[in-house]
RNA sequence: UCCUCGGUAGCUCAAUUGGCAGAGCAAGCGGCUGUUAACCGCAAGGUUGGAGGUUCGAGUCCUCCCCGAGGAGCCA
């Protein structure tokens, strides 16, 4: 142990507080909750790694302990000493234990907190969002985000994938479907990046495997709990792959997310109260199914009045052609147990690199994977064109600039390969995994339409 | 951009047909040895989002504006 770690090391992190049953620890946190009864108080305390409460009884402390614990406000910081013991009553996470305390040394005395142990609305939480992260949901959230990203990256780290990152600003719009913020590059437009993947194309001959992961941007006047300005995407993109090949590594890939953040945030996802009963389902494979199949199912259901959750509305027939809807999206997910493949979407509907099917150029070598319980779509991939000529096509078919995809072009005329990739949302992801309906809880300070403090 | 709903105490909400603007929680004071958003008592807290209009009288009705929420489109 290094000299210099002094008395930081004196104090016990509160998720490891069972290691410690019996012996007087030293926590540094922040005062959660506090109810009390005459000479004795319970302060819930929490310290980023989790809850504990605290027991002060007037017999065993200072007059001027007591007297703090007593008045002390809300999120006021404080060190704590006292003696771990288990106790079923104890409320916290991860529970179990509570402190019997021996001294309490105030660090500073809160200003009155505006968040109260009861409801409030969006607005006033949005306001406050750099104090309501503090709040056990919240906390909650940002254990499983944080776990969730460490998995997307060791699963490609050590599967051959090579980190790449790739730029933000760009100069044009990379699909040119989406509407993107643009900003000023020393006199000229320049665009936030709303992918990395065209730059992941160039990568992949250079590393064969590559991945990019970071914020993107989407500049569209959505207002919806499933959309964000500023979200975070990992991006992977394979050479030599065929979207039957991708398909198999999305499967081991979000398997390996679901179950990693199942072991290690089962402390969190208790808080969140989250059923992890369908989670522990998502192992490989995946159901299948394609866009023709899902279009006549949908259609065969709305004919039949079904209706789809979150408010029960009739299901709408789905012409031939058409993406889905969120009401088609939870449809197809609610026929399976487990996230759905959906392959081969019409041309017309998705973005202009991807690869026709041989035979059926009306439809795309395309897959979105659908997540169970109405959390829609967390990936989209597909297999990219590889024939410089029919790029070039599909380019013009779609009145896009040819100078600015003149690289892009280019990819194809020096030992080109069939390749494929993915997009994963982060932020949806994890909402599917806390089980939370809206997805501006999971990110620590969303980019919203009419949003952007704090 | 369009559709729907909303804005009253620090917070969450109520206020009958247009007739004295009210509760709970938080904050303040007092009480209580097992509380889980404790409980009991006392006291305090208001430019009803803004501007204009109708009326003897507007939180309530009308016009315009501002802000927010949900959804559509688009997408991850």
């Amino acid at each position: 142990m290094s000299p210099i770690t002094g008395s930081y090391t004196a104090s016990v992190r509160i998720e490891n507080i069972a290691r410690y049953d019996g012996q007087e620890v030293i926590i540094q946190g922040w005062l959660q909750l506090k109810t009390g009864k005459g000479k004795l108080q319970f302060l819930r305390v929490r310290d980023g790694s989790g809850i504990i409460q605290a027991v002060v009884f007037k017999g065993n402390v200072s007059a001027e302990a007591f007297e703090a614990a007593r008045r002390l406000p809300l999120e006021s910081s404080l060190i704590v000493t006292g003696v771990a013991r288990a106790d079923q009553r104890a409320p916290g996470f991860p529970g179990g234990y509570e402190l019997d305390v021996r001294d309490l040394e105030v660090v500073q005395e809160s200003a009155e907190y505006p968040i109260g142990p009861k409801e409030h609305g969006v607005e006033f939480l949005m306001d406050n969002r750099h104090l309501w992260l503090r709040s056990t949901r919240q906390w909650a959230i940002l254990r499983v985000r944080a776990t969730i990203i460490k998995a997307i990256r060791d699963w490609l780290d050590d599967n051959g994938f090579t980190l790449v990152d790739t730029p933000i600003l760009t100069p044009a719009a990379a699909e040119g479907t989406t509407t993107l913020f643009q900003t000023d590059y020393h006199g000229m437009p320049a665009f936030l990046a709303q992918t990395g993947q065209l730059y992941n194309e160039a990568n992949i001959f250079a590393v064969g495997k590559t991945y990019c992961f970071g914020p993107t941007f989407r500049a569209e006047k959505s207002k919806t709990r499933r959309h964000l300005q500023e979200f975070w995407m990992v991006e992977p993109e394979i050479a030599f792959c065929t979207l039957e090949q991708l398909l198999e590594i999305e499967e081991q890939y979000v398997s390996y997310i679901v179950q990693t953040t199942l072991r290690k945030r089962a402390v969190e996802l208790a808080a969140l109260e989250r059923d992890t009963s369908t989670l522990a389902k998502v192992v490989p494979p995946f159901p299948r199914i394609s866009y023709d199949d899902a279009v006549t199912r949908i259609n065969a259901a709305a004919a039949a009045g079904v209706t789809v959750p979150p408010n029960d509305e009739p299901l709408p027939a789905l012409p031939w052609g058409e993406d889905f809807g969120a009401p088609h999206e939870t449809f197809v997910a609610s026929l399976f147990d487990k996230p759905v493949f959906v392959h081969h979407y019409p041309s017309q509907v998705k973005a202009f690199y991807m690869e026709s099917e041989p035979g059926r150029p009306e439809v795309c070598r395309s897959c979105d994977l659908l997540a169970p319980e109405g959390y829609g779509e967390i990936v989209g991939g597909s297999e990219r064109m590889s024939d410089p000529d029919l790029l070039l096509a599909a380019i013009d078919r779609h009145h896009l600039p040819r100078e600015a995809y003149a690289w892009y072009v280019d990819l194809r005329r020096y030992g080109s390969v069939p390749h494929s990739g993915f997009g994963l949302g982060v932020e949806r992801t994890v909402a599917w995994l806390c089980g939370i309906d809206h997805i501006r809880e999971t990110v620590p300070f969303p980019r919203l339409l009419n949003r952007l403090y704090p």
